[in-house]
DNA sequence: GTACGTGCAAATGATTTGCGTTAAG
DNA sequence: CTTAACGCAAATCATTTGCACGTAC
């Protein structure tokens, strides 16, 4: 994979943001930087990226939102604003696994948790 | 809400199916009974199923699916033959509510677990 | 220099909308 | 009878594709 300026630039917008910008903001976004690039670049670029494991896609109300953060966390959803809030817990994650494994005879290799409520300012 | 043939069919099929049917496989199958249906037909109809908690709508890997399984559960995808299990547990449920209830201040509503891995025929 | 990536425009696919007609209650 | 829902066709929106040109390595 080619380390071009339309890639790098999406991989550092990525990893400043925190929101899980949609496709639509990170090609806004990266679109001021690099004024010639097409929503088809960012597109393609995405899903290098996600191919190469350097970013994540995850799929929130039918909507593709990306971030660079690796390590396997949760997503907290406000109903009423809409942020996205991430939720990382380890004893969590191996809680499941665990009775996952209790139950059933599947080999489990990744887990995804989307929580929805409303946040502390919400509520 | 009227109770036309159209949407009980619709629920029927989705009440004897535990596949999380996509739409097209929902059109596909309610169309032998009512030949005459169209696409625009399910799509209103799974939306208005759907505010009227009567059926569910999950999005995996990007896809819409549907389920009349109303209890809260969890999904596992097998990452070799694409088949969908529900898993439900309780404790697990329980569990995840609690650790959130503890280390922030948001209050959860409901949860959304997808997990993925082989299933016993595919590993 | 070569292969991979870009930008553009066109194609595809999913979902939504508007509207005249039909049927549920 | 009245209003919500249907069927159809067209519109919209997201995502993909093909191809000539450009650039990272």
């Amino acid at each position: 994979m080619k380390y071009t300026n339309q890639r790098v630039a999406i991989l550092d917008f990525l990893k400043d943001n925190f929101n899980h910008p949609t496709v639509e903001e990170i090609f806004e976004t990266v679109k001021q930087k690099l004024p010639r690039i097409t929503k088809a670049t960012v597109y393609k670029n995405l899903k290098i990226l996600v191919a190469n494991g350097l970013i994540k896609e995850v799929n929130i109300k039918g909507v593709s939102r990306f971030e660079a953060k690796m390590e396997p966390h949760h997503h907290i959803i406000c109903t009423s604003c809409g942020k996205i809030l991430d939720f990382k817990s380890k004893e969590l994650i191996d809680y499941a696994l665990k009775m996952i494994e209790n139950q059933t005879e599947i080999i489990i290799d990744s887990a995804e948790t989307t929580f929805f409520g409303r946040c502390e300012i919400c509520e």
